[in-house]
Order: structure tokens, then C-alpha cells, then sequence
DNA sequence: CTCGTGTTTCTTATGTACAAAAAACTTCTA
DNA sequence: TAGAAGTTTTTTGTACATAAGAAACACGAG
């Protein structure tokens, strides 16, 4: 059976609707909440049954109102709100990242199934498409073998990274002075500023910034295998920060002053300057990766 | 039910094996015809059976022996030995390729697989794993967009291939004198003079030494991402060599020429001749792919 | 006529079943 | 006792069923 987490993240997010409307105040049309809510119809109508049970929503078809006056109604646990391939990717990560399987072993469908507690179609398709990330392979007969995170993977991911991201910086630096894309690299330099003089508290939120400066650099000349490689980093980041949390304040706050410098180099439209600044970055920021790889496919 | 196109293909290649052999000849043992085949000892020993019903193979246990007395026996069709993944691939090509589909279309799973003879299933497969080739998108709601060969589709996998070609060409061309693959590529380079040299009866042998001669390149520092953006480029030239045939025997003639020029550029392991070389070989192929596309994602 | 809800139809996501093929294990024989 | 065949266990590929969600259609009120 097809999973509801769709409608109970929905279901959260209309309660948090409701809860700002004052006793009496109409619904709006289903059709405004779909598209504020960002599900199709047949959703909405599934919320407002299910709200209506509740007691936070009275009336029926066009007259609806809110009803403050009902007890505090329980959203779905954070948990039932997560998509199921979303669960699966952050499982098997975890899995693969802990150390679990080492790289080069055989991945058995079943086992994982179970593990993850999902049906074999489920992690079917996940390993489909997570193929794409380099981490795992198809072997001819069938079946998967894990390559792992390791210190190759590492290597080859910053290869392609540099020339992809120093090609993307060169066009960039080339546009011309009208393209919006100069005020969207301004207002980000500032977002730069401002948390380095709060990077004690706010360290953490550079893993957002990181990967939208990143795609602001590689939005100048769009290109959908640039983007899709782009994918990749995002998800070997995402991981990483969230696992290695050594150093992270200090590093940082290196990164932080590279961006700088490389926005500014960008600013400057120098070409050179721009190339030696983006290759500055890059590098630290293998360094950084590297260190959490190993061949044992575990983070050390 | 899982389809037995393995089985198949591997009975067919059976049957040939004891053709060659006499009457009375003793037939190899399961694990070397296991070997032999490709396959693992279970289908082997349902091959073995089924030839000893037919009358081609008579014993049983340790002493089997061929029996060349017995009639005809008739090998499966072609059509039954090719893997659905195969068929489907090929199937889903001539649908975007002919046109009968336009860039943006929305791909409809269970239509495909009427279309397409198969379960449903087996689309939604393929549908994940040929994302990666860049031609399909997932909706964030679920379901396929199109996005077709298109020109734009074309320009950005030219861009990326220069971009790796460069690179894997340089990185070539500083090999140690001692590496093996100079020696391959002096052998690839006699068999483009050969090809050249036939011309004009074996223009269609091309294909196969065009993808086997860049490959070689790309072997000189391997990087996984590089392969996996190969793949894409040998599935749209297969499919472009099936369909382009205006000018074929011009074209691929034309394209041995720049393909000696390069070698010759990387056997005299100048940087600046095996840039020049090979951005003119890439230039043309770029002419050649891109005459071929259209905006409507069919062929011109 | 337009926007909104009620209703129906289509499409996709996920679970389950089962045969093909692989792999592991066991037994036999030269 | 090593290698070969026999047997059993795992694992994967494909079909099919069903519920969630999207989209299309229909109808009514203002």
C-alpha cells in the first residue's frame, strides 16, 4: 500500500494554518489551500474530512470556518511526514557512512529490506537510483556491490568537481554587467558577512549557504550534467557535515573566508583571479573530505 | 515471472559448442561449461537437459557425450535471447527517436508497458535508471517528463565531453614510454588504416572502433564519473549510428582521418598538437550529432 | 460565465507471490 | 582427496493487486 506521509506533512503544515485563524474565520477555497499547501485537491479535501472530525474545521462544502475553541489537536509524529525514499537514502547513508559493509561487498536486497524495514520494490528502486551517485555498482549477473566512500571516490569526485566548477566560474565572471545573477552573488556575500560575525553560534548553517553559493555559481551557463554532478556533491556534503563534526566551527569559518575571496575574486571579473581563488577553495575543501574518507569505506 | 532470455541465449551458444564436436566426443564438465557460457551451473545443468531430451547429448551424470547422429535441433529465436532490459532500452529509443513523443511530454508508465509488451514493473525500472542519461526527468510529484534529444541536450553533452576528453587526452599523452597503452594505441591506430583502407564495404565497422578508441583514452587515469558520462555518450551514438545513415560512409570516413591526426598527436605527446587534434575531431562530431536533433525531440 | 465543491477516472507507489538463476552445501567417484 | 555431479538455499526479476494521490469531469451558486 502506497504510503500517507504526503498527506500527514500536509495535514501538520494546514494545522499550522489553522492555528493563526480566530474562531469563525472562513476556510479558504480548496483549491487555495492546495496550492498553498503544495498537494493536489483530493488531499485538501482528505485534510479538511480529517479536520473537521477533529473539530478545529466546522461546516461543510462552501461554508467553512475555523473553530478555535476545539482542544489541542496532535499533528502526526515528524517521523510519519518523511517520505519513504527520503528514510531509505538516509538509512542506507547511514549504514554505508557507520561502517557497516565494507566496500566491495555484495548489497542483498533483502537483507536491507529488512533491516530498513521497507518491502525488497522499495529498495529496488532506491538502488536504482541512487546508482548514479558513484557509491554502489550493478554487477553483470545482477546484484549490487558497494564501492563505497572511499579515498578513490574522494579523488575522482574533486577531479570533475574542479573543472566543472572552474568552467562555471570563468562563464560566470563573463556575464554581462546587466544579468541579475551579480545582485543574487552580492546579496550572498553579505549572507557570508553576516554569519561569519555570528559563525560561534550559526556555524551550522553554512552547509545551506555552501551548496547555495555553489549552484548560484553553476546557474551562469545551465547545464543539466554540471546540475546532475551537482546532485551528487550536495549529497555527499549533506552527509558529511552531518557525520563529521570535528572541527566544524573552525572549518567553517575557513570556508567562509575562501567564499569571500572567491565572490570577490568573481567581482572583480578577473579571470585569473577568479580561477586562483576557486582552486584555493576547492582544495581546502578536499582536504576536508578526504580526511573523512577511508578505504574501508568507514568514516574514520 | 522471471523471463529465461539468460537460459536462451545461453542454449543457443550451447548448441554451437556441440556442434563442433563429433559423435561419441565426451561434452566438458558443468563448471567448465558454466565458465564457458558465462552463466552459473544451474542453468548449465537445465541446458544439459534439455539437449539430452532434444537427443544432442546422451549419458548422464560423469559420462555425457555429444551425439552428432540426431537431427536439427532448432536454436530459439534471436528475439528470445536478448534481455528485457535490452528490449526495453531499444523499445523506449525508437519511441523518443521517432518522434512519436515531443520534449516536455509527460511519460505515462503504464501506457509504455502496453506499448511496450511488458509489466509495468520492468518500465518503472528502466525509467530510473536511464535517468542518468539526461533524456527523462522526474516530477517532484511523481511521474516522467520528456526532455528529448533535443539541440540543447546535444550542446551540453558536447560541452562535457570536450571537457573530459581534454583532459583524459592530456593525461595520455604524459604516460610513462613504458605504459601498455601505447602499445594498445599503435595497435588501434593499424586498425583505423585498415578500416580506412576497406572503406567503402566496411564504413559500418566505425561505430565499434570509434567507441573502443575513446574508451582507450579515458583508461589513462580512470575516474568513475568520466566512465559514467561515457556510457552516455556510446548509448547516443549507438542509437545515432542505427538511425543517422545520410552520408555515413563521408562521415565516418572523415572521422578515421581526424581520429589518425589525434592518435598521431598523442604518440608525438605534444600537448598543444593532441589539444588541436582533438578539439577538431570533437568539433565535427558535435556538427554531425546536432544535424541530427531537432526541438521536437525527433529526427530531422 | 466563473469559481467552488462534488464525483469519477487515471496514474503511481508499495506490498506480496513466484519462477529463474546464482550460490552454497553435500555426496560421490576416480 | 580433488574435482565432479547432485541437492538445497538464497537472491533476484517479473507479474499482479491495491491504496494514495493527481487530474479530469460535472454540476451548482452567485
Amino acid at each position: 500500500m502506497k504510503t500517507d506521509t504526503l498527506f500527514k506533512r500536509a495535514f501538520n503544515d494546514a494545522l499550522l494554518l489553522t492555528s493563526r485563524l480566530r474562531d469563525g474565520d472562513p476556510i479558504p477555497s480548496e483549491t487555495t489551500l492546495a496550492a498553498e499547501l503544495g498537494v493536489s485537491r483530493t488531499t485538501v479535501r482528505k485534510i479538511l474530512q480529517t479536520l473537521t472530525e477533529q473539530g478545529v474545521v466546522a461546516g461543510a462544502g462552501r461554508s467553512r470556518f475555523a473553530r478555535a475553541s476545539a482542544g489541542e489537536v496532535q499533528p502526526f509524529p515528524e517521523a510519519e511526514t518523511v517520505p519513504t525514499s527520503v528514510q531509505v537514502e538516509k538509512q542506507f547513508m547511514e549504514w554505508m557512512l557507520r561502517g557497516d559493509a565494507k566496500a566491495g561487498a555484495l548489497i542483498n536486497e533483502l537483507d536491507l529490506a529488512r533491516q530498513f524495514k521497507v518491502a525488497t520494490t522499495v529498495i529496488r528502486e532506491f538502488l536504482n537510483s541512487f546508482q548514479r551517485f558513484g557509491l554502489i555498482e550493478r554487477r553483470p549477473s545482477g546484484g549490487w556491490v558497494l564501492q563505497g566512500f572511499t579515498h578513490s571516490f574522494a579523488l575522482e569526485l574533486f577531479e570533475i568537481r574542479e573543472m566543472f566548477e572552474l568552467r562555471s566560474a570563468r562563464e560566470f565572471s563573463s556575464l554581462p554587467g546587466t544579468s541579475p545573477l551579480w545582485h543574487e552573488l552580492r546579496r550572498l556575500r553579505q549572507e557570508h558577512i553576516e554569519l561569519l560575525s555570528e559563525i560561534e553560534t550559526r556555524f551550522q548553517d553554512f552547509s545551506d549557504l555552501d551548496s547555495r553559493f555553489h549552484r548560484l555559481v553553476n546557474t551562469a551557463v545551465p547545464n543539466r550534467f554540471i546540475d546532475g554532478f551537482f546532485d551528487i556533491i550536495t549529497l555527499i556534503f549533506h552527509y558529511h557535515y552531518q557525520w563529521n563534526k570535528k572541527d566544524e566551527r573552525e572549518r567553517n569559518e575557513v570556508a567562509i573566508r575562501e567564499h569571500l575571496a572567491y565572490i570577490d575574486a568573481l567581482l572583480s571579473r578577473s579571470r585569473s583571479a577568479v580561477a586562483t581563488a576557486c582552486r584555493r577553495h576547492l582544495a581546502s575543501a578536499r582536504q576536508t573530505l578526504i580526511r573523512s574518507t577511508s578505504d574501508t569505506g568507514s568514516v574514520a
